[in-house]
DNA sequence: TACCAGGAGAAAA
DNA sequence: TTTTCTCATGGT
């Protein structure tokens, strides 16, 4: 690598910290996940999936109101039952499925015991061979269940930081997860902040149309880095 | 009415 | 390998 593309990546890296810090500034502590218990992160995190958060949260009301939240009750019910109480967050047939892996994915590690101490990397992969947990829902339990140092990348986080010039608009997830994770340091605190973050300005000015509406970020379009 | 929302997996190209 | 399609409710 050359001194040029050395400091090419270095000054990417100070914009996008910049840029995290400054939403940090402006609207500070987001108070991430907004949940009761680690399960309920987990169940929030498929749940979501390409879902509003106020239908989200309709449906754990069902769940709770049931009593059917936890994993084993959510393992006991029929799949037709459980569809129904989580039918205000969409994709009901769908999502009754994924929570079911991910429920037995849960009893099976807790009858074990969660081992904390396993490396990211082998919790990150084992959680992706549950059938309907893709990276960003593996990341959302990994942070904000598990507390563990692992940057969430959403559909908010490549517009806005796209808008800003800070990764390419085709970026995959891998990269700009590892783009994000190079610029920061490995802080559970601050990546919970940071996704939240990322959220409220993206519903606030970063919808896909009309384009950023009434952005307060402006500035940061003068780190533009090609 | 049309668009959007804290994606993932299967099928098609 | 990359792109397209499917899954669906509820608010604006």
């Amino acid at each position: 690598m050359t001194t040029t593309a050395l400091r090419h990546e270095s000054d990417h890296d100070a914009a996008l910290h910049r840029f995290f810090r400054d939403l940090q500034e402006r609207y500070g502590p987001q108070h991430w996940w907004p949940a009761d218990s680690p399960w309920e992160v987990a169940v929030g995190a498929v749940l979501t999936q390409n879902t509003n958060w106020g239908n989200v949260e309709k449906a754990i009301t069902n769940l709770k109101r049931a009593d059917v939240l936890p994993p084993d009750r959510i393992l006991d019910l029929p799949i037709d039952a459980l569809a129904a109480h989580i039918r205000p967050s969409g994709y009901f047939n769908l999502k009754a499925s994924r929570l079911r892996n991910v429920a037995a994915w849960w009893q099976a590690n807790a009858e074990r015991g969660f081992d904390v101490s396993e490396p990211l990397a082998a919790l990150r992969r084992d959680l992706l061979h549950v059938k309907g947990v893709g990276e960003e829902t593996a990341d959302s339990i990994l942070l904000y269940a598990f507390g563990r140092p692992t940057f969430v990348v959403d559909a908010y986080t490549r517009r806005v930081l796209s808008r800003h010039g800070l990764v390419a608009a085709t970026a995959t997830y891998g990269e700009i997860k590892a783009l994000c994770e190079a610029a920061l340091p490995p802080e559970t605190g601050s990546y919970n902040e940071y996704h939240a973050l990322i959220v409220r300005v993206g519903k606030l000015h970063c919808s896909p149309t009309p384009r950023c509406a009434n952005c307060p970020l402006a500035w940061h379009l003068s780190d533009v880095v090609s």
